[in-house]
DNA sequence: TTATAGTTGACTAAAGTAGTAGGGAATTAG
DNA sequence: CTAATTCCCTACTACTTTAGTCAACTATAA
């Protein structure tokens, strides 16, 4: 099982997406500044995303990504799915020929785990993260911190 | 968040172990054999979990490795943590300078995730799993099938 | 037509996994 | 005593994944 940076970013980058939309797209430009996440990085992750289609995306200047579904409809478990390949506890991946070609000892318990794991994960929608206090006042700190770089950069001392 | 063949093993070595203790020590020769967990791995493996306090070791023929303490008094939890650092799902390790310094977005789910892994995990001893009848079976075919491989080795068809 | 922004593929440094190899050191059965 | 057994320890390695860079390309809005 994998839970590394790779699926905490791709839950971070569809959160900012959801706090952040008023219909028009974003770009992954703002989510790269925002979250701290390198953009090219970020592109590998929404080529994936949008693969499994949880975004859809607007080329052009003034395009970027928009959720493809409402917020309420998509649930943490199938983003990291969708980045991360599984978030199977198993060996086997679930085949049941762990240990040389029969079952192994711990099988059962591991797919207990999984199931865990994914009823947890499957329980939290974007939407549920976004009426969550400790994430709208972190949302609010970034788009303050955001407001005063982008001030700085105006009057000229932020940039070379 | 890392849950691989490491914690596995160890948890089917600690496993076997409970459910072949006769008071005497197991080698890890016969966990190698019963398990098909390649020895020198063990050996890694079950130095950590010394360390830590849950096996105890008996060197010199007929030596091995007994637990430390009663089947009921170890959980999957420790075992795990004893060879993988951590099931810690957080990047930070929970001190909160995810993002720059400050808290990410994200910062609580991710601990909330730990938690329900942790308390999953820790609520599993071994005794549990030895009780459970999918691994009595295992268990018993696993036997059946050293017990055959013995007889072979006798009559001289197994080795060299 | 030009800057913007997504799209794609190749590449890389660092870290972790799953081992292997080989030499000890303690202990005990013979 | 000695030889076999078993734990103990260190170093090494092939492989995979992660996290990220770089460069070229396509669509599109102003």
């Amino acid at each position: 099982m994998r839970l590394t940076t790779k699926g905490r970013y791709a839950v971070t980058a569809m959160l900012d997406l959801a706090l952040n939309a008023e219909n028009k797209p974003i770009s992954l430009a703002d989510i790269s500044r925002r979250q701290d996440i390198s953009l090219s990085y970020l592109e590998q992750l929404f080529s994936k995303l949008r693969q499994q289609g949880l975004v859809s995306s607007v080329r052009g200047p003034g395009g970027g990504y928009k959720l493809s579904r409402d917020a309420e409809a998509i649930c943490v478990a199938e983003i990291i799915d969708a980045v991360n390949e599984s978030i199977d506890a198993t060996n086997c991946g679930g085949s049941g020929n762990c240990s040389d070609g029969q079952i192994c000892l711990t099988h059962h318990l591991w797919c207990d785990l999984s199931d865990q794991i994914h009823q947890f994960l499957s329980s939290i929608s974007l939407a549920g993260l976004v009426a969550r206090n400790d994430v709208r006042e972190v949302a609010e700190r970034q788009n303050r911190e955001r407001d005063r770089e982008q001030t700085l950069e105006f009057i000229g001392a932020g940039g070379a």
